[in-house]
DNA sequence: TTTTTTGCAAATCGTTTGCACGCTG
DNA sequence: CAGCGTGCAAACGATTTGCAAAAAA
């Protein structure tokens, strides 16, 4: 039920990169997995699961969510998907090209999502670490606050419940 | 249904403020709240909603889950107990001394969590969200590791899995 | 007495899973 | 052709909610 024949398709760096992943786990690649990772490589933005299945859905594929979550899962796993939460109670995705690491600045308002990297704060976790005697191995730093556009428009109270309702 | 009459508790300075959080919102002092009040303030670490309703059948307080919700939402909007995820599906709740506030250092292997606070880290932040022009509102910044204890015996493949599950 | 709170059980909602059939290697 | 993968619908698990009875103001 895969959309396009496999040997019609313009094999992607990703996808490359997916079919090794599988290989060494001795999966399969279908045709669903390479049409959701296509979908995912294809737009800009953070999504949700189920934003990604409606995607899908328009654009021909008919994939259940299922499958959905469970090649999320299986890309997650390979590190070409990074999961995040975002304050929200659901997960959001993001493709990750290349390597890069970045945190997230999230607009309590608008929901607007900045990205930054800023090199210094590794180095202030790695500190923290070494100090406690941990072994660094992964984190997750989201500031929420007000993008330039909502910072002076925005509803006291609502943010306030917002923030109290946030998932972090 | 309370388990104490009100008359008969002594009204500890959380009691004290949580009522005039109450009284500001024209809400009702119950004994209900009071009795949860009093058992997070009595425990000294972090607990999921569970845990707590538990702890109150055990302590002999009758109190539903429904209204354990509904008052660790009131806690958190009075701001005297904290909302986190901790890389969990499920909310992690803190009490709130004073007004001091931390980040987590999370193991894991044995999920222990070791809290810091890091005025630099503080001040980082305040640079990156006036370089984006953003209003800072809240942060939550969780590293992920291994505690001294658990560095050298954990499962590589298990921690690895761990990580990817996380909910962050 | 008026308004809020409670407990219960049912409802939600994102996500996961068991199963029978279909495809990949 | 032996395993994996898929779709479906049912199961899940944490949390929320509608409602009638109970308590606070």
């Amino acid at each position: 039920m895969g959309p396009l024949p496999k040997s019609r398709m313009v094999r992607s760096a990703e996808a490359i990169r997916f079919e090794a992943f599988l290989r060494s786990k001795k999966l399969k690649l279908t045709g669903e997995r390479l049409t959701i990772l296509a979908a995912i490589f294809r737009r800009e933005t953070h999504f949700d699961a189920e934003t990604l299945h409606a995607q899908l859905r328009k654009e021909g594929g008919d994939i259940s969510r299922a499958t959905v979550y469970r090649t999320l899962d299986l890309l997650v796993q390979s590190g070409q998907v990074r999961k995040n939460s975002l304050g929200a109670h659901h997960a959001n995705y993001e493709a990750v090209h290349g390597d890069e690491h970045h945190d997230h600045l999230i607009c309590l308002n608008c929901s607007r999502v900045v990205e930054f990297y800023r090199p210094d704060l590794e180095d202030l976790q790695t500190g923290i670490c070494a100090e406690h005697g941990f072994k660094l191995i992964h984190h997750s730093l989201q500031i929420f606050g007000l993008c330039p556009a909502c910072a002076g428009k925005a509803d006291e109270a609502a943010i306030r419940n917002r923030v109290a309702q946030l998932h972090t």
